[in-house]
DNA sequence: CCATGCCAATCTGTATACTGATGTTGGCGT
DNA sequence: ACGCCAACATCAGTATACAGATTGGCATGG
């Protein structure tokens, strides 16, 4: 399974740890280490090197003196990020809206659903796993690549802030209240809509973020 | 003097190369080949790949089964790229009229004189050149790191694209014409003045380039 | 018991060697 | 002459080896 994209080695491993650190699948503690992850795919250091290094010139790792980790974002940077989604995710929402399938609209209703209940379950884990199925769903409709990749690059970098918000009760009920709004909005196939409720979107998820991070 | 930037020497290598790419130095015959640059360093192919993969990687080169070499850019893609810009550069230019320092308005004003002059000398070089100084200035002002990377990403990956246009008379005086703007706005700190101002040049540039390249 | 300095382990950066894929050229056949 | 095929050349991907740097531990001394 993991031979699926066999192209190149490098490729193969770059795509099998961007889908894990998109996944949120390692912790501030993990340290990557080329030669272990070369032994684990039976290959050696070097495209388990570039893998890396590539992944550490988009933002997702951090190089250290002792392997590879996930960068520590500063305060302001998560802010500029802020102004970058806002700027950015109106925008391609809208552009979206005429792009989303009757099967995308399912699977987000769907998603929507699973968010939803977790204001009952509480289930956090859940809530991280619906909100990151609803995003990839309409982002995957932008129909313009630069921008969506654009998008996708800073989005793993403040993965770890969302997973800290999400814990905050208000914020919780704040997030599945914007789902609901969104199945709706991308329903109606109404891009002015759907480029308001994303501005909105981003304010209020800013705004939760300032309120559970006061300091500097 | 290439050993100034002398932590890495891919990241020497990484930072001479991408100077050149961003100075319009390369052109679309030239093949970059590892084995070569190394020679022209006196290194191993190691740090040579390191650096080209990640120019590739970048936008800035395409790997060939025979060198790297420049992208040849997509119409649609140029057009996306627009699109990114529409979003971005109005934002970012307002956010820097406040920290342009009176040296930086000086030197806008210097750059800006440059690019009159070539509307009699007709020196599509120093158009270029001013052009790109002009940018620069501003774009160094901006203050959301994560914004100014953003941008600098996909302006040089479509540097080709504005030398092309350039040479078109009208696009010429509509330059000039903004570059005059452009220093006012920016005298007079009006950040509205300048994020407006910002989103017509945009549109400009677009709609010259659809003028001179109505294929597809 | 704690501080300081040295040593060893660890991991990345760089060098060299080999392999495989792809384009190119020249020769052969029609 | 023209087209096809095969041998060759070129260059990126991968493997292995070595060097340099930083960190953590251990030992020694206060």
């Amino acid at each position: 399974m993991t031979e699926r994209p066999k192209r190149h080695i490098k490729d193969a491993i770059y795509e099998t740890y961007l889908g894990r650190l998109q996944r949120g699948e390692i912790s501030h503690e993990d340290r990557l280490i080329d030669l272990a992850i070369a032994e684990e795919f039976a290959v050696s250091r070097m495209p388990v090197r570039d893998a890396l290094m590539r992944l550490t010139h988009e933002g997702y790792l951090e190089s250290t003196t002792r392997g590879f980790a996930l960068p520590n974002l500063s305060h302001p940077q998560i802010l500029e990020i802020f102004e970058l989604r806002r700027l950015l995710e109106p925008r391609a929402a809208a552009l979206a809206t005429a792009e989303l399938t009757e099967a995308d609209l399912d699977a987000l209703a769907a998603a929507v659903a699973r968010s939803e209940q977790t204001l009952e379950s509480g289930d956090v884990e859940a809530l991280y796993a619906a909100s990151e199925d609803i995003r990839r769903i309409w982002i995957m409709g932008v129909p313009n690549t630069a921008l969506r990749e654009t998008i996708l690059r800073y989005i793993a970098q403040i993965q770890c802030v969302r997973l800290a918000t999400l814990h905050d009760a208000a914020s919780h009920q704040t997030l599945v209240d914007f789902h609901r709004q969104m199945v709706s909005a991308f329903n109606g196939r109404n891009g002015a809509q759907v480029e308001l409720l994303f501005l909105r979107f981003v304010l209020a998820g800013e705004e939760s973020y300032r309120r559970l991070h006061p300091d500097s």
